[in-house]
DNA sequence: CGATTTTAGTTTGGCATCAAACCAACTTTG
DNA sequence: CAAAGTTGGTTTGATGCCAAACTAAAATCG
């Protein structure tokens, strides 16, 4: 959470060492908004780091994940699902598409609408980072606890569902 | 969290009604990492919405807390404390400077640093946005519970500081 | 039926972010 | 002390996102 040892610095600190200053948080270190953000902020770096190992982007894998779980949804329904905008969906259906992920069918009775599903290969790449994600999602489990892991998704998902 | 009603719909629906789908988010619902990008993304969200009445953004706030707390403090401290990247703030505390709220300062015996400090508008603002946060952090503490609180921050906490 | 409104998806413009390349000033080292 | 390396900050190019404008296709309504 960046900080380091460090005490006054401040001062010109010239010779060698070169101190860190350290930073202060103020009260803000038990704001539950604050922390919120660094812990989310941090786990998805660190979910950025396994994925990019596998060459997907976390986007790549909640997009798959939903069209994996859902076929033939449609690009608005899974722009909802996905909480981004359906303009910014518009591109990464097209990389999924052009890279032979994902397949869009028009349909007959709606020819605005796509019907978005896996091909094949789609559902290969998404077993593989599934289980990239299990193992991201081990580590979680481990740092909260067994015990406590029940209260703590609940609060999160009071949290989602209350926060107006 | 885009669910809704409506059963099977998938077929037809043609006459009214035009039933929204109920999305399947499989054991997702279950994942820490999920859930904790849900409830940020819906704070982040909150939070955005108080901010924006006032003017300013969330980014905003944090790089005026932080400086407040830390006068003097250097660009690529701010960065580090901020978890952005040192180029990500050029522009934003340019901004701060221009509109008059940030002042910066070279200093002599390393003429390659700024010193960032607020100025009295600067702290005005300041204070303005901490009233708003506090409100969202209210609301934040009355859905979190006073009894669940200290466990709930000290989990995120943990998280933030050990997933790797 | 034809006009109006809604809906699915795309385009465009803007913003925040990162990473890599860069410059200038400082530190280290032979 | 001069060359080499490091550090603070900016620039540039790419990505992901949103919001608003837009197009085409349905649905609704008079």
């Amino acid at each position: 959470m960046a900080g380091g040892k460090g005490r006054r610095s401040r001062r010109r600190e010239k010779g060698s060492e070169a101190f860190v200053r350290s930073i202060k948080f103020g009260r803000l270190t038990h704001w539950i908004g604050f922390n919120l953000r660094m812990a989310q902020e941090a786990t998805f770096a660190a979910f950025s780091r396994r994925s990019y190992k596998i060459g997907e982007s976390p986007g790549r894998f909640a997009t798959l994940t939903l069209i994996g779980l859902n076929p033939g949804i449609s690009q608005t329904e899974l722009s909802l699902a996905n909480g981004r905008d359906k303009s910014s969906l518009t591109p990464v259906v097209e990389d999924l598409v052009r890279r032979g992920l994902v397949e869009r069918r028009r349909v007959d009775h709606d020819r605005r609408t796509y019907q978005l599903s896996l091909t094949p290969s789609g559902r290969k790449t998404l077993a593989e980072m599934t289980r990239c994600a299990r193992l991201h999602e081990r580590k979680l489990d481990r740092i909260v606890g067994r015990k406590n892991r029940p209260g703590f998704v609940r609060l999160l998902q009071k949290i989602a569902a209350e926060i107006e």
